[in-house]
DNA sequence: AAACTACTTTCCAGATTGTCAAGTAGTTGC
DNA sequence: GCAACTACTTGACAATCTGGAAAGTAGTTT
């Protein structure tokens, strides 16, 4: 039965779409923590655009931000939530259910 | 070794990317052709916004459009090209490299 | 001749994304 | 002790991008 919104599409997260956050996401889901630097090393953006994608993910509850200290330079730790974790996993499992998508003979 | 440019977001295909087009490309590498109708249906788009869309990915080569008829109604029939879907499976395996990050323990 | 099918195109408003420059807070070098 | 530097953060701003709404096209049916 066909029924309107069905389309995986509409179960894709906006927030972890984007490329950038994709990334972060995924580099965050494959550790514990990660620093903002190595973050930002890895993924190749600014410190601008990090610090902006990570004030979103923050707000939705899919990362914390803790600040420390490494000797006396200030250091930032970013980790992914539960939910962080959970989301990231769903939307991954969304686009892999989008890509295999099956057209059945007969109609197209 | 470590270069400017090499994650894998870096090679992540734009026009690709979108969620509408992603779906519109991944009903098509499922079947030789799809109509019109039957992938604004699925994918649950507007007209407008397929059709819109379906000109960028013919701009970019990766889709055609051919019209005919069925019976004396306009039909309009969308496929993918061979280069559209290498570029649709080189999206998919560079998600997949970005989702499957792995970063080594001790770095972080 | 008016309505309908199957799209296409234009107008437009809102949201997203990135760059660049400036700001903050504390630290180190001369 | 003050200028420079580290590690981000924030603000201003320009460039898209996307989608909705509505009008347009071309031919068909009632």
């Amino acid at each position: 039965m066909k029924v309107a919104g069905s389309h995986p599409r509409h179960r894709l997260d906006e927030l972890i779409h984007s490329p950038v956050r994709f990334s972060v996401m995924a580099t965050l889901a494959s550790a514990d923590q990660a620093e903002f630097g190595f973050v930002r090393d890895l993924v190749e953006v600014s410190d601008s655009v990090l610090s902006k994608q990570v004030a979103l993910l923050e707000e939705a509850g899919y990362v914390t931000v803790r600040k420390g200290y490494v000797g006396k330079r200030p250091r930032t730790w970013l980790a992914l939530t539960a939910t962080g974790r959970e989301a990231f996993h769903r939307h991954v499992a969304v686009l892999q259910e989008i890509a295999a998508t099956a057209v059945p003979k007969g109609e197209r």
